[in-house]
DNA sequence: GCGACAG
DNA sequence: ATCTTGTCGC
């Protein structure tokens, strides 16, 4: 796994995004997918400390197998384009603890749809080598054009002339979600694992189970 | 100057 | 992210 030292100020994060950048691999290196992973951090401001999890899913039935959280202090602040500098530790450490190396890692958050083309989903591809897709809520950066309401239905995620994810939508008349390319994962091999994780709700299942387990292990942190 | 801005 | 109950609808 690559190791860096763990940037103090903003400008040596970016630093680390521009030169990590060009290590993103944006075509299919994958092998057989048998566990996908799916992660989460929670936040308690007042004490200083997140809740980073790991859970992790079997690709054919979508069940939990193993789930994993971690305890640390907020490292770094929240700012738009930095955002995977303040969840990768936990992040990270949440990994470690699994029993077993995921084969695919869907983030909640994005890839390459991000200005310097390296958001959260490619910073824990590229630091663990291992396939990774990303999947926001809402867009960062980019123009598109709404898709068709029909579940599957997806557009071009636009910037500077360039096609940097897709807006899918993964249930009929519910908001789309954005979907980009992590690592070592193509742009159409990660819509089609986005629309097989979400065969009921909006968001995929490894990310609402990661979000449920962070919560209850917040939860559980404050009593 | 103003608006936008992953979680 | 988080603050936050009930409520309308399938």
């Amino acid at each position: 796994m690559i190791q860096y030292d763990a940037p103090q100020t903003e400008e040596q994060a970016i630093e680390i995004q521009t030169s990590f950048a060009d290590k993103v691999i944006t075509s299919d290196k994958l092998a057989y997918i048998d566990t996908i992973a799916g992660v989460d951090v929670a936040y308690d401001e007042d004490s200083n400390q997140v809740v980073g999890a790991a859970v992790l899913l079997d690709a054919k039935t979508l069940e939990v197998i193993e789930s994993c959280s971690v305890v640390e202090s907020i490292s770094f602040p929240y700012i738009p384009g930095l955002f995977s500098f303040r969840e990768i530790p936990p992040l990270l450490s949440a990994i470690k603890k699994l029993s077993v190396t995921p084969d695919l890692i869907v983030c909640d958050g994005h890839g390459i749809a991000h200005p310097k083309r390296f958001g959260m989903a490619s910073h824990l591809g590229v630091l663990l080598d291992i396939p990774t897709i990303g999947c926001g809520k809402t867009k960062l950066v980019g123009e598109y054009q709404m898709p068709e309401s029909q579940k599957g239905s997806c557009t071009d995620l636009i910037d500077h002339q360039t096609c940097i994810g897709k807006v899918l939508r993964t249930q009929d008349g519910i908001k789309p979600v954005f979907v980009s390319i992590g690592h070592r994962v193509s742009i159409d091999t990660a819509v089609a694992w986005i629309h097989k994780l979400t065969p009921k709700y909006r968001l995929p299942e490894t990310t609402r189970q990661a979000d449920q387990l962070v919560n209850r292990s917040l939860k559980d942190l404050l009593c």
